[in-house]
DNA sequence: GTCTATACATCGATAGAC
DNA sequence: GTCTATCGATGTATAGAC
């Protein structure tokens, strides 16, 4: 593995810990067994240090999610979108522990979160247009909001996985997907 | 105004803006119009400005909580839990704005917050028993996902105020209680 | 109660050797 | 590619005068 990769993961990890602004290049050096002139070699600065570390993964994370919610039905799609949430950090779990520390304060984050989330609303919107609901728009946002803490909630340790597949259970029945 | 008023308000200002390790001392000083001396003479250390800048707020939205929450009924409580997000977040807006973005990384803010939080799983799933829904605690954890995510919208101008009330609504109507 | 001045550590970033 | 050495700025916190 080259000193570049030593470096992201122990910014991965060390960013995760305490968040991107509060953690020093020194440490960063330190925890990857690197000097800390390395790091502005390969990156110049914190903040595109920053970005290469969650450019990808993002990347990543839509193509996974566009394949996850591969659907020829407006049921099939909204079962998909119900489990997409554990299964999307299960691919990338520590990726998405640190975008939930760093998220609330870090513009560079939520600049690739807002383009990461930005199809979601739409497609849930035509599902449940499609299957007749009568406020599309209501229902989608509302689903949007549950899910979206759900992630968070699991990433933290105050969700497991086997708690909300019970959940996800009982919202298909809700909305007589099952 | 008192000085100490004067530096616990630049405070929630600054930890707002950029997050509590990522302010300094000089610049909470600057902000406060005083001396850097005098935020170590009335708190001691950073750690200690925090909390005493939360506590006192904690405190009052548990009060607040308590008062709002007061129902003689299951669906009346569930009512009042629907509404109580945006009702609570307008009565401390800048307060939770805060939190919302602190919460994830300090530990601090966490204490405070889960204590808040705990009694509300509980009376969530007492209304659900009492309603005879089948999964009460499912119930309980569901809505407590959804509203969780709703003052965190809220607070970070992803939902608005309006659109809320066209949600719960929505909600109500789902829960029957309305 | 409040200030100026300062101690001392650590910050992000760079220069230059190998 | 990778290191040591170092820069100037900034971090928390304290001493001591008024």
């Amino acid at each position: 593995m080259s000193k570049k990769q030593d470096i992201l993961n122990a910014s991965l990890f060390l960013f995760t810990e305490q968040g991107a602004r509060a953690t020093s290049t020194k440490s960063i050096a330190k925890q990857a067994g690197v000097s800390e002139a390395l790091i502005f070699k390969y990156f110049g600065t914190k903040d595109h240090l920053l970005e290469e570390l969650i450019k990808k993964d993002y990347l990543d994370a839509i193509d996974f999610t566009r394949k996850f919610l591969a659907a020829n039905s407006a049921e099939e799609f909204l079962i998909k979108f119900i489990d997409l949430p554990i299964a999307l950090i299960d691919h990338q779990f520590d990726f998405w522990r640190m975008i939930y520390k760093i998220l609330p304060l870090n513009p560079i984050a939520q600049q690739y979160h807002q383009n990461y989330m930005k199809p979601s609303l739409n497609k849930l919107k035509s599902s449940f247009e499609t299957l007749n609901y009568k406020y599309p728009e209501l229902e989608a946002e509302t689903l949007l909001l549950l899910t979206d803490n759900v992630w968070k909630s699991y990433v933290s340790d105050r969700l497991t996985k086997e708690r909300y597949q019970e959940i996800a259970t009982l919202l298909k029945k809700k909305y007589a997907l099952i």
